[in-house]
DNA sequence: GCCACGGGCGAGAGCGCTCTCGGATCAACG
DNA sequence: CGTTGATCCGAGAGCGCTCTCGCCCGTGGC
């Protein structure tokens, strides 16, 4: 961590272009009231001198950072098992420096980390937060509440009553997942069957509903509770057939138990989509894409998501609300 | 982007314990020579207060940041679609954390990235950078080389003839290639081939060598070029059959590509891994496990892998050189 | 031709911290 | 009891920047 050379100051530029610290400082933060061949005078010296402004010095005075925190509360390595993360980030860093903002990342796993977090961002060290909550009892949001710094939430938080005065970003689960049903029952399927994911996630609930919304409160032993990974949807899938032998639809809340529940059935010599016809959600693609058959399922934007996020997060005026983005039906093979 | 309740500074900190702000900064930074009963009052006027540093305050004179940029050259999709990245990061974080340091993370995908990272690095607003630079022609080290930043590489660069006053971390890519083609050698397989990722990447090419310096510089035309994904895969080994019917076994340089193979070898009809072995590399876990048959392949310790860069950065005596962690091979279906 | 006015620029204070340096205090020693 | 030396603490300068304030000069109106 040795220190560079010691770079240029504005003091150094004024000197050499001739005036003082007060209108390189205007001309370099793009603010007119210099006369032209003055303003020209300091671009020069500029990068004569390679001059570029410290962001300390400056942050000490306008209590502006340019930075926005970027908080993943991940205890289980889920997230981690699927690229939706990067996605999303990618999304996220792009819109960020379209408008000149640093994206600082805090990953999170444990009561120790939150109070981590919660210092930090009580340091006042960015001008915002956005925030990954995935779990329903999650302490994140009340900290950062308390810090008092604007925040935007992916995907809708549980708590709140769902809207009113909290911002967030999320796919349309619930419209999505009524999708996927209706297409199943388009092509004739009688006894749909749903996997949920894990139901402590806004997600998984929203799917749910969206699965009831067109079924009514069929059959609850068409429903069997899932985990999001690929062992849950085997188990689900096993349970299901188990309950309900003349089942031919399954609407799985993720592409990863639609997975399990495709090996299951195939183990149980269930032709798909033939006999049992199968729906995912997510559009994960090293998986969607790899099944046999491929999947039919449920594509969400996730890097406009992100993008989404970001600029709700930079946009000051904006009414903090919820954002319902859009998804996708996706037809492949197995469905 | 409204600013918080104003903060307590330090003078205020001073003020309620009654002393000076030099002794107050003295107990924060955990410096001795400040006698105890005095130290406690101002500990306790410190939590009273709820008072934190002002980092930008602290950096201006101290020219450290406490932060470091993570850089992630990615103009393709490839790294969002496997779950490395995120698994890297999270080792990355960890370490950062247990040293206060904080993570800025930089997503760069055409020419006019590189120069905005460029200024930012120039703009010593980090203490180090670690990089992934995934590609052979990449202009990014140059830049920040020439930033005169200390940084430290995910994976071997391909300039600089391999090693000397380059750190880096890689995985042992040419050990586990070899281990894998000697596992399929154990078997009592006897014509082996193998589908090479990007020839561009470092990994792919340390790949290759390792399947050589086991199989000397056998039969050109039991390799076949791949890309790291599933479509190259299929390809690649579609080209193999067609070269070389009677092959028995193939190493894949990645478990995407293995999982392509795995296809296009039961629409041929052979049975793996009782006609053709398959391993693959990587052990990326929500493909290897989830292939018919599960695959064999060779894990790295990927979270490890970024929470040495990270070590490593922040250790300034650290010789740059590079380091090698070791992989494993996993015993799965396929082989 | 004088005064009022306005726009362009510089002087200077101050953001919150660290760190050097010198003054005060106290124990110990002659 | 005076002196030395070590130790603890405070005063103050200064990091590089922004921003207010007021001076100066040029212009236009009466």
């Amino acid at each position: 961590m040795t220190d560079t050379v010691p770079r240029p100051t504005l003091e150094a530029v004024a000197a050499r272009a001739g005036v003082s610290r007060a209108t390189v400082s205007r001309v370099v933060n793009g603010s007119d009231g210099v006369r032209e061949p003055l303003a020209e005078r300091v671009r020069r010296a500029v990068d004569e001198l390679g001059y570029v402004p410290n962001q300390a010095a400056r942050s000490l005075v306008t209590k502006r950072h340019d930075a926005i925190a970027v908080i993943v509360a991940e205890p289980e390595t889920r997230v981690f098992a699927d690229p939706f993360f990067a996605r999303q980030l990618r999304g996220i860093s792009k819109e960020l420096t379209a408008h000149d903002n640093q994206l600082v990342l805090l990953l999170t796993e444990d009561r120790d980390d939150h109070a981590r977090v919660g210092r930090y961002l009580a340091g006042g060290h960015v001008d915002g937060a956005l925030v990954f909550s995935l779990h329903i009892d999650d302490p994140l949001p009340q900290l950062i509440q308390r810090a008092g710094l604007p925040t935007v939430y992916g995907g809708r938080p549980d708590w709140n009553g769902g809207q009113g005065g909290v911002a967030y970003v999320d796919s349309d689960n619930r419209g999505g997942a009524r999708d996927a049903v209706r297409h199943l029952l388009g092509l004739g399927r009688e006894r749909l069957a749903h996997i949920t994911g894990a139901l402590d996630q806004t997600a998984a609930v929203d799917r749910l509903d969206g699965f009831r919304d067109v079924m009514g409160d069929a059959d609850p032993l068409l429903v069997a509770e899932g985990d999001f990974t690929p062992g849950g949807g085997e188990r689900a899938m096993r349970l299901l057939l188990e309950r309900c032998p003349s089942l031919d639809a399954v609407f799985a809340a993720n592409d990863l138990m639609a997975a399990g529940a495709l090996r299951v059935l195939r183990e149980h010599g269930r032709r798909v989509p033939d006999d049992v016809a199968v729906v995912g959600f997510d559009d994960m693609l090293p998986v969607a894409e790899q099944t046999d058959p491929p999947l039919t399922t449920v594509r969400q934007d996730i890097e406009e998501m992100g993008r989404l996020m970001a600029r709700r997060l930079l946009d000051d005026g904006a009414e903090p609300d919820g954002l319902i983005l859009p998804t996708m039906l996706v037809r492949r093979a197995s469905a």
